[in-house]
DNA sequence: GTCTACGAAGGCTAG
DNA sequence: CTTCGTAGAC
């Protein structure tokens, strides 16, 4: 680490004399208090100028502070423009917030800077040089599930086995191509099943381009590719951007790695590279998953040897206490900067944690645990949290708190963008916008059911392969098509109107909400789900109503925006971006994944589901390096926590509607003995009888249960065959060979292979079948 | 030819 | 427990 030039006191200011002019001595001040108000190291990593900054940002040490002000200071006593300043956040809230903070330091012209993540950038930069790239600068932008459909298509029509080549699979391997830069040309395979995935990757990369869409992945990687095939464009790009500022550093995959250097530039042009300043925490990357790799942060003084570092331990965030449970989990981890969070906030109250009988019991203990806070009068609702690892978890949790009246709201979970109506009625507005998206055309051509099914749009397809002419072409030519039915050509000419119809309405200056309210109402989708007699379809309704306002919104804030500029908010908007505003009023409780809750903090925090298969998550448990991103999860996690913190778990809790005996989570036994204090009982393997359960407590206290499933009287006992392959914590993968007993008493005699034959209560025995 | 109902299969985290 | 694919009914 290089050392620093000391604070220098009250700074000049430096070429801001418009800025000046308008208040005189006025922004030095602000400056002044607002460099008093850092820590040394925030201070440093504020002020630095010229080679590349790495920022090592400890949990809640302030580090979005940091960034705003460190912009603010390029601002004001640097003389940079706004429109130098690229700054890169992990979600478009953050990006709003970040760009509302600097406002209030700089005023309005911090609009002319791009504050942005990385996929909205690189839309941005697409848009505008998508003729260099033959592409239409409203292209389609196909989300995962697109993908998977469109991959789906691709599968069929290479005649690939469903079963061996799923859709699902063959878009992820392609998705992991992507990240790793790897295009269709550069691709080369090895094995058998790599060929066809070549095979599937080329026949979809083509289809991507008739379809003019492109793919989340694409995105980045065709961004780079730009810049690198256009030594003008990426000229243009390093000259306008003087700062490149990155959060969340630790997140990045390869393609973004790359990106970001191409934007920097390495000075061998005719510019000189721009000042690089990268944000991150590698105890806090967590989506390995997605291409993510620490090695990035833990080398970005190998990427930029000139690099300076600035490490921020001291948190402003939580309890000591807190942060001690979190330094000793993370410090199970192998191969990391030692890292030591700190703080001067005083030790706080002890960690209380909870084993629960299954998962009601635990979410009926943690309404009862809220419940109690906000009688105290000290919290209020807005002011907790609820994390669990997977989003299935969050039912449970809303099924009691629906019950005993405490509001809440999950962020994430089934995200109301991809809900079928929704994903229906924008699939709508992707056709009018560019017919040419077939993946769009095709959900919506018989959507609701209008009599064009698979013969007919099979015959289209066919059509339009002889004629060479695209499938948007072909249904409109279809009375050329011959073989088509008569009823089904009619039902495709009136379908065909109905698109020309809603093209007209474009051209005549609809905006998207009148355009979707015209589209529901004339396909008939919205009567047929209000004449539907399924409650479900209700809530249906409901959810296009809301995306009607959603475009109105749109409309309003974005005058002369068009369908191409809506579709793109919508599809990339991401599960944090919807996490409640903190108002006045009590607000209400929210209830995330771990994953949605990085770059988060609340007073109060509920860490649930901490058993071995859950958290850590199954998949992890035989992988280390797996095991290491669960740990980092956890450390996640509990360093949202300002004040309180409440971990729990569950002895058995129903997964895939079996009942899973899962041994308590093992970063439990990482946390220090002395910061937990457990509820009602040590944290035993098996429940003891003559404790009331959470779940009785708040029947018997008025908060009613009402038929809650799974009771402690109606103790499920998984259920094994002879030949089932199931899977033991302590001894690994085995086959059941012999059964005995039943209900409670139900034995199972499984050979596990290497690890011998064991005769096993399934009571007790915490075994999964596969 | 199209729609609906049933059985099987796969299940995490996300822009 | 959901989503997908396939078989039978209209």
């Amino acid at each position: 680490m290089s050392v620093q030039q000391a604070f220098p006191g009250a700074p000049a200011l430096p070429g801001t004399e418009a800025l000046q002019r308008s208040a005189p001595g006025q922004l030095g001040r602000e400056l002044d208090r607002m460099l008093a108000s850092l820590n040394g190291p925030q201070r440093q990593a504020v002020v630095h100028e010229g080679g590349p900054l790495l920022i090592v940002a400890g949990a809640g040490s302030g580090k979005t502070r940091v960034l705003a002000h460190r912009i603010a200071y390029l601002l004001g006593a640097r003389g940079t423009q706004p429109g130098e300043i690229l700054a890169i956040t992990f979600t478009n809230k953050a990006a709003g917030e970040m760009k509302e903070r600097v406002a209030t330091l700089v005023g309005p012209r911090a609009r002319a800077m791009w504050v942005s993540t990385f996929h909205s950038m690189c839309v941005r930069i697409l848009r505008a040089e998508a003729g260099k790239l033959g592409m239409k600068s409203s292209f389609t932008i196909y989300d995962q599930g697109d993908s998977v459909r469109l991959m789906t298509m691709v599968a069929r029509d290479l005649d690939l086995d469903a079963k061996r080549y799923p859709g699902r699979s063959l878009a992820a391997q392609v998705s992991n191509l992507k990240n790793e830069l790897i295009d269709e040309e550069a691709y080369v395979p090895g094995t058998a099943p790599e060929k066809v995935l070549a095979e599937a990757y080329k026949l979809y990369q083509q289809r991507l381009r008739q379809a003019h869409a492109m793919d989340f992945d694409d995105l980045i990687m065709t961004t780079v590719h730009l810049l690198q095939a256009f030594p003008d464009v990426a000229e243009h790009y390093r000259r306008r951007f003087r700062h490149v500022l990155v959060d969340e550093y630790q997140d990045t995959n390869h393609a973004q790695y790359v990106l970001v250097r191409e934007l920097v530039g390495t000075g061998t042009g005719p510019v000189p590279p721009a000042e690089l300043c990268v944000v991150g925490d590698a105890d806090q990357s967590i989506y390995a998953f997605r291409g993510a790799t620490i090695r990035n942060i833990d080398e970005f003084e190998r990427d930029y040897p000139q690099a300076t570092t600035i490490l921020l331990e001291q948190n402003y965030r939580s309890t000591q206490r807190i942060l001690r449970a979190a330094n000793q989990v993370i410090s199970k981890n192998t191969g990391r900067r030692p890292k030591n969070l700190w703080t001067d906030a005083g030790d706080g109250e002890l960690i209380e944690g909870y084993v629960a009988e299954n998962e009601h019991d635990e979410a009926a203990w943690v309404a009862e645990q809220i419940d109690a806070l906000v009688d105290e009068g000290t919290v209020k609702p807005k002011d907790i949290a609820v994390f669990y690892r997977t989003n299935n978890a969050s039912r449970v949790f809303e099924e009691v708190f629906i019950r005993v009246g405490m509001p809440y709201k999950v962020v994430g979970g089934v995200r109301f963008y991809e809900r079928k109506e929704v994903r229906d009625a924008l699939a709508y507005l992707k056709v009018v916008a560019n017919p040419a998206d077939v993946v769009s055309l095709r959900r919506v051509i018989n959507t609701p059911k209008r009599g064009i099914g698979e013969r007919a749009e099979a015959c289209i397809e066919n059509f339009a392969d002889r004629e060479r002419i695209a499938f948007a072409n072909a249904l409109r030519r279809c009375s050329e098509v011959g073989e088509l039915a008569t009823r089904s050509l009619k039902a495709i000419q009136e379908f065909v109107a109905l698109l020309e119809e809603f093209e007209q309405l474009v051209e005549t200056g609809s905006g998207p909400a009148a355009l979707l309210e015209s589209i529901l109402d004339r396909t008939g989708y919205l009567a047929e789900l209000q004449a539907s007699t399924d409650p479900q379809d209700e809530g249906r309704v409901d959810n296009l109503n809301e995306l009607i306002s959603v475009a109105a919104e749109f409309e309003a804030a974005s005058p002369g925006g068009t369908v191409t500029d809506f579709l793109e908010q919508v599809s990339l908007v991401a599960d944090a971006d919807q996490i409640p505003v903190a108002g006045d009023d009590a607000g209400v409780v929210t209830m995330m994944t771990l994953h949605t809750a990085k770059g988060l903090e609340f007073p109060v925090v509920f860490l649930t589901g901490l058993e071995d298969g859950v958290f850590p998550h199954l998949r992890a448990l035989g992988d280390p390096r797996e095991l290491e991103e669960e740990r980092r999860l956890a450390y996640v996690g509990i360093t949202r926590a300002q004040q309180r913190l409440f971990i729990s778990r569950a002895t058995v809790r129903t997964s895939w509607g079996q009942p899973a005996y899962n041994p308590p989570s093992r970063f439990l036994d990482e946390l220090p003995g002395d910061t937990v204090q457990w509820a009602g009982k040590e944290p035993a393997p098996a429940p003891s009888t003559g404790y009331r359960s959470a779940q009785q407590r708040v029947a018997a206290t008025g908060l009613s249960t009402g038929g809650l499933r799974g009771g402690a009287g109606n103790r499920a006992v998984i259920a094994v065959d002879v030949g089932d392959r199931v899977s033991h914590d302590a001894f690994g993968l085995g086959t059941v060979v012999e059964v005995s007993g039943a209900g409670d008493k139900a034995q199972a005699t499984v050979d596990f292979g290497s690890g011998g034959t064991k005769r096993l209560v399934l009571r007790y025995a915490p075994l999964v079948k596969l």
